[in-house]
Formats: structure tokens, C-alpha cells, sequence
RNA sequence: GCUGAUGUGGCUCAGAGGUAGAGCACUUCCUUGGUAAGGAAGGGGUCACGGGUUCAAUUCCCGUCAUCAGCUCCA
């Protein structure tokens, strides 16, 4: 595959490879817009990128475009590629780009244009009719692409500010072969079967009632999945030196106007009068846990003091950002505030960060982390943020992780380092994060009396490493796809009996699971047994253990297992504490 | 919040300007069956909600709510 670079200059280059794709979907947007000019000459072009699958292009349509256009557009685009036209690429200098454009009243490009240095030679790139400025590069010619899909239309906000006006953005994939498509979206497909919110309902995990929109419900099996999750994180934190502390799900506003909260994201607390009385609820827990530090004169031998909670906050998150699981309104933060002195602070985030990358290897997460700066609305000294800042950015250095800089990203108080784990379809979400934070302990008036008995003032670092436990759930379902590790599945054995003559006896062999702490249910309908296997595994319950004349006879079990991705194996027949030995929990 | 789409029994979905259908699930009966669906009968829906057009609206139009995709936001 031929690539031509913005110097003239042509390449060889393979569609895996990193450039080569960028071109070839980036040459597709290009098409994709001329298919629209000459649909609907009157439509505006804005941008149109290549992204990590695919493309997009943003237009200002003359009219209300939807879905039903993409076939004919899609159509158009196929004539175009059949046209095999070469792309070329020439210069022009900003005042010659500029009446080129507004010759074709392209609002958006001269807006772009316009903000280019005068002395600037600009690049454009042709194929047919079509001409825009554009840095290039592209594949040599159209007819290269031999697959096209639109995908899906949506707005977008020009130059992503939501003051701007709202594009219609098209989105799009392209291949060299058509079985590369059909592999793409086959494996689209396949993403959508582990949906969190498809499995979560299967499942029996979770709900969202219509009357609470982004406030998670769970099912008997969500909750027993959540419980294992709160024991594991108390085994660890326990053994990490945490200490537990629960704090009121609302206090007064007061409190909050003292962290800053009220001021910087009253919009997204839920605020409450009752009898003249301002409240609040928390949308976080950090307030609380001041408070318990403040309860009596601290030494800096108590320090560093991890004082965790798992707190249920509440915030108003916009409709539109709703999604499952992934971000609600209401979820259990796995909250802990470190309270130390600064000689602790290295000691201190490395030590989060290894219990984050314990907890995600546990599960088998890889992940992404971003050291997040300054915001824009925030609060406290240049000199605070930069100590910070440096801080975290040394200790991931120190722990030789790989991270990326989200220039002004932090929270209000102060920088923070974020984990990122992948839903099925590749979207990230945060989960960790350590934040450092000279503010709030600067706010309530917290200190500690040092050895030389003067008072100090303690750093604080918030960190959680579910992030939201809710989250977390939900992406285990995807990273999973519902086949829980039997150690966290919500039901780890189901006995199925091979009919009602065994009842009793699967009967007896669950309460001796029960008594060994195996989460076990019984299908003691009167189903055949083929039909009783199809909905455990439709359950995607571990083991199942079937018992019949044989295993009644014989004081036995025989398994089934179901093994990670693969179809379920046979065990066979075994003693029932044989079985017992075997589950993994 | 914004743009577009969607909203029909518990679930997945079909349907049409004349007051609704399938499969699965559920209930009952027959069957007591050994590794992914045994058979039969039956119950269940104010077609999201509120307006409007019409002789007639679940179907067309408007609004609201919720969901989905994306954008914006995300302490």
C-alpha cells in the first residue's frame, strides 16, 4: 500500500501498520466528505480524523440528517472509490487557502485556517473534485478501500466546546479486504454480548428502576458478588494497616462550604432543608474523615494514619452521561485518606500504587495511568501543586510504570495519578486513583505535634482502588463476560438431580457444601437433566454437580466445570469431599 | 445538558389508522428422564406517560420521561 506524505514524498507501508491505517481511514473520511458534497453540496465540512477504529467527519448539515441517510451516502462512497481516483497533494500558501475556502463558504475550515501563521504553506490534499487543506498523509488512491461500513451519526460539539455549535458527526470503518470487515464487525458484535447491562440483567446482578435513573439496584447475586468484594478489600487493607471508619451519608452544608465542595460542585450535590437546617449529601467521603483525624491531638508517631471507608456518595451526574453500571449517581466509594508527614509521602503513594496493581492482577486487569495537573478552577498555592505534582510524577517514575500526562486534569484540591481499566468495547474508565492534597488538611486547620512538640501540618492523600465498586463490578462482568473466577461467582456450584427421585439426596449434599462456605443451589425441578445443564450454563455457574441412582448408591458427586472461556469439561464422579478440595475460592 | 435514534406481556422481538402477535419464561397436567431445550393445555399487555389531529390513535403530530450511540462533563 502506497502512502503520499505532505512533502510529495511516497511510501510503502502496510495497513497494520501504525501509519498506514491512520492514512487509509483518514482517506476515508476524505471520501466520506465528498460522497456528502455532492449528496448535499450545501452541507459545511468541519473535521474529519482517523481514530483508533475507523474514522469520523463532522458536518454541518442544511438539514436534520439521521441514520436513514447513511446507506445513501455509504452508496455514494462505493462509486467514488469505484472511480479509482489518485490523491494529490500540492501547496498553498494562507491568503490563497483562504479565498479557496471561502469560495466554497467553508466556515469551519477558514475559522481553521485563520488561526495558521501568515507565513504558513499549507498542504492540500485532492482526489477528483474533491480539494482540502489537510496535513495529510493519505493512501495514493481512493480504490484502495475495499470495504466501507458507516457506522453511526451523533452530535458533536465543534472543536469540543459545548458553547460551540452541535455537528452532526458521522463515524465510519474502512478495510483493504472485505473479510477484514466482516471480522471488525463480528468482533463488535461479540463485544456487545458482554455487555455489563445485558449481563447484569441476565445475570440477576443489577437493575435500574425507571423512577431512579443512575441509581443502581442490587439483585440477591449482585449483592453476594459486592460482599466478596468488600471482604477482599477489608483482608487487604487490614493487612496494609488501614483502619475502618464509617461517616454519615448527609451532613450539614457548612461542612461542605469549609472543604470547598459547596463552592466548586454545588451544582452536582444533592442538597436538602429540613426544619431551616441546610444538608448536604456527600458526594464524597474526604470531609468525614477530617473530622475523625480532628477528634483528638495526633503525634507524628501515629503518622502515617490510613483511615479508610467504603462510602456511599451521591451525585447528580448529567442524564446523558449515565451508562449501567459504569457512572451513576449513587455508588460506594473505596474510599481512605492517608494522613503523614512529609518524609511518609513517597513511602506512602508507592505503597497505594502496589496495592492497586495487586488488586488488578488479582482479576488479570492490564491498565493505564494518567498523572492528572492543574485545573483551571482550582484552589491552593503554585508552590503546593508543584510539590505535589513533582511528588507523584516521581514515585510512578520510582515504581518504572509507564504513564500519561492529562494536562489539567486534577481534582480542585489537588494533582492525582489515575488507573485506567478498558470496558469490551475498548472505552476506559478510571477505577484508581491517588490524590494528593495540601488543601483540605490547610482548610479544616488539622496538624499533628511533631518530635521537635511543635504542631505540623499532615499531608493527605486520597486514594481509592475499586474507585467505584459499582464500576468495578461492571467491568468485571465485561472482562469476564458473566464466566466469574469461582472464588468471586455468586453461585459456585449448582446441583442438578437427575430426577425427582434424588432430591433428598442433592438436598444433603448442598447443606454439606453450605457448611464448608460453598455458595451452592439446588435445581430440583422436574426437568430432564439436559435441560437443567442448559440453564447452569446459561448461568454461568463454575461447577455443577449432577447425582443420581449412581452418585446416591455410591455417597458421590459427578462435576462438571466450567473452564474459563472454554466449553465445560467433565470431571466425573468423585467423593463429595474429594470435590470440595478441588473448587478454587 | 446537547444531537440523533428507540420505547409493544418477565425477556428477545414482529406488527398495523379500525382497541394486538411469536419464541423463550411462567402456571397446570402427562412424562421420572444421565450431560445444552420431552409433550399438551393455560394465564398474562391502558402498545412509556400527557396532550393534539381524526368518526376512530398503540400506529400520525407535539411535549415529557426513560434507554441507546456519540459529544460535553466526571471531586
Amino acid at each position: 500500500m502506497k502512502v503520499l506524505r505532505r512533502n510529495g514524498e511516497i511510501i510503502e507501508v502496510n495497513f497494520e501498520d501504525q501509519e498506514g491505517k491512520k492514512a487509509f481511514w483518514h482517506t476515508s473520511a476524505h471520501v466520506l466528505a465528498q460522497a456528502v458534497k455532492r449528496l448535499y453540496p450545501e452541507t459545511k465540512c468541519a473535521i474529519g480524523p482517523a481514530i483508533e477504529n475507523g474514522f469520523y467527519y463532522d458536518f454541518e448539515f442544511a438539514f436534520s440528517f439521521s441514520e436513514d441517510h447513511l446507506k445513501e451516502v455509504e452508496d455514494e462512497m462505493r462509486r467514488i472509490v469505484k472511480e479509482s481516483l489518485s490523491l494529490q497533494v500540492f501547496d498553498k500558501s494562507k491568503e490563497e487557502a483562504l479565498s479557496f475556502m471561502a469560495e466554497a463558504s467553508e466556515k469551519y475550515k477558514i475559522e481553521l485556517i485563520e488561526e495558521l501563521p501568515d507565513s504558513e504553506i499549507i498542504s492540500f490534499y485532492k482526489q477528483g473534485e474533491y480539494e482540502e487543506f489537510c496535513a495529510g498523509p493519505h493512501i495514493s488512491n481512493v480504490c484502495l478501500i475495499k470495504a466501507i461500513k458507516l457506522l453511526s451519526v451523533a452530535g458533536a460539539y465543534w472543536r469540543g466546546n459545548e458553547n460551540n455549535s452541535m455537528l452532526t458527526r458521522i463515524y465510519g470503518i474502512s478495510f483493504p479486504k472485505a473479510s477484514q470487515l466482516e471480522e471488525y464487525l463480528h468482533m463488535v458484535e461479540e463485544a456487545k454480548e458482554r455487555d455489563h447491562r445485558k449481563l447484569g440483567k441476565e445475570l440477576g446482578i443489577f437493575t435500574i428502576f425507571d423512577e431512579g435513573p443512575g441509581l443502581p439496584v442490587f439483585l440477591p447475586k449482585g449483592m453476594v458478588l459486592k460482599n466478596i468484594l468488600v471482604d477482599y478489600w477489608r483482608k487487604i487493607h487490614r493487612r496494609d494497616g488501614y483502619v475502618e471508619i464509617s461517616t454519615p451519608i448527609m451532613l450539614e452544608r457548612s461542612l461542605w462550604e469549609t472543604s470547598g465542595h459547596w463552592d466548586f460542585y454545588r451544582d452536582s450535590m444533592y442538597s436538602l432543608k429540613v426544619e431551616d437546617e441546610d444538608y448536604a449529601i456527600k458526594p464524597m467521603s474526604c470531609p468525614g474523615g477530617m473530622l475523625v483525624y480532628k477528634l483528638e491531638p495526633r503525634s507524628y508517631k501515629e503518622l502515617p494514619m490510613r483511615i479508610g471507608e467504603l462510602g456511599l456518595v451521591h451525585r447528580n451526574e448529567k442524564s446523558g452521561a449515565l451508562h449501567g453500571l459504569m457512572r451513576v449517581r449513587s455508588f460506594t466509594q473505596d474510599d481512605a485518606h492517608i494522613l503523614m508527614r512529609e518524609d511518609q509521602v513517597m513511602d506512602e503513594i508507592q505503597g497505594v500504587m502496589r496495592l492497586i496493581d495487586e488488586v488488578y492482577q488479582k482479576f488479570g486487569f492490564s491498565y493505564e495511568i494518567e498523572l492528572s495537573t492543574r485545573p483551571e478552577h482550582s484552589i491552593g498555592s503554585d508552590e503546593d501543586w508543584e510539590l505535589a505534582t513533582v511528588a507523584l510524577e516521581r514515585a510512578v517514575q520510582g515504581m518504572g510504570k509507564s504513564y500519561v500526562v492529562n494536562e489539567g486534569d486534577g481534582a480542585f484540591y489537588g494533582p492525582k495519578l489515575d488507573f485506567h481499566l478498558k470496558d469490551s468495547i475498548g472505552r476506559t474508565w478510571q477505577c484508581g486513583t491517588i490524590q494528593l492534597d495540601f488543601q483540605l488538611p490547610q482548610r479544616f486547620n488539622i496538624d499533628y505535634i511533631g518530635a521537635d512538640g511543635e504542631k505540623h501540618r499532615p499531608i493527605m492523600l486520597h486514594r481509592v482502588v475499586f474507585g467505584s465498586i459499582e464500576r468495578f463490578i461492571g467491568i468485571l462482568i465485561e472482562h469476564y463476560a458473566g464466566k466469574f473466577p469461582s472464588w468471586i461467582a455468586p453461585i459456585q456450584v449448582k446441583i442438578l438431580s437427575v430426577s425427582d427421585k434424588y432430591n433428598d439426596y442433592a438436598k444433603q449434599v448442598a447443606e454439606y457444601l453450605n457448611e464448608k462456605d460453598i455458595r451452592v443451589e439446588v435445581d430440583n425441578r422436574s426437568e430432564k437433566l439436559g435441560y437443567k445443564i442448559r440453564e447452569a450454563r446459561m448461568d454461568k455457574v463454575p461447577y455443577m454437580i449432577i447425582v443420581g441412582e449412581n452418585e446416591m448408591n455410591n455417597g458421590s458427586v459427578s462435576v462438571r466445570q466450567r473452564d474459563g472461556d472454554k466449553d465445560n469439561q467433565e470431571l466425573g464422579e468423585m467423593k463429595i469431599e474429594e470435590f470440595v478440595g478441588r473448587i478454587s475460592r
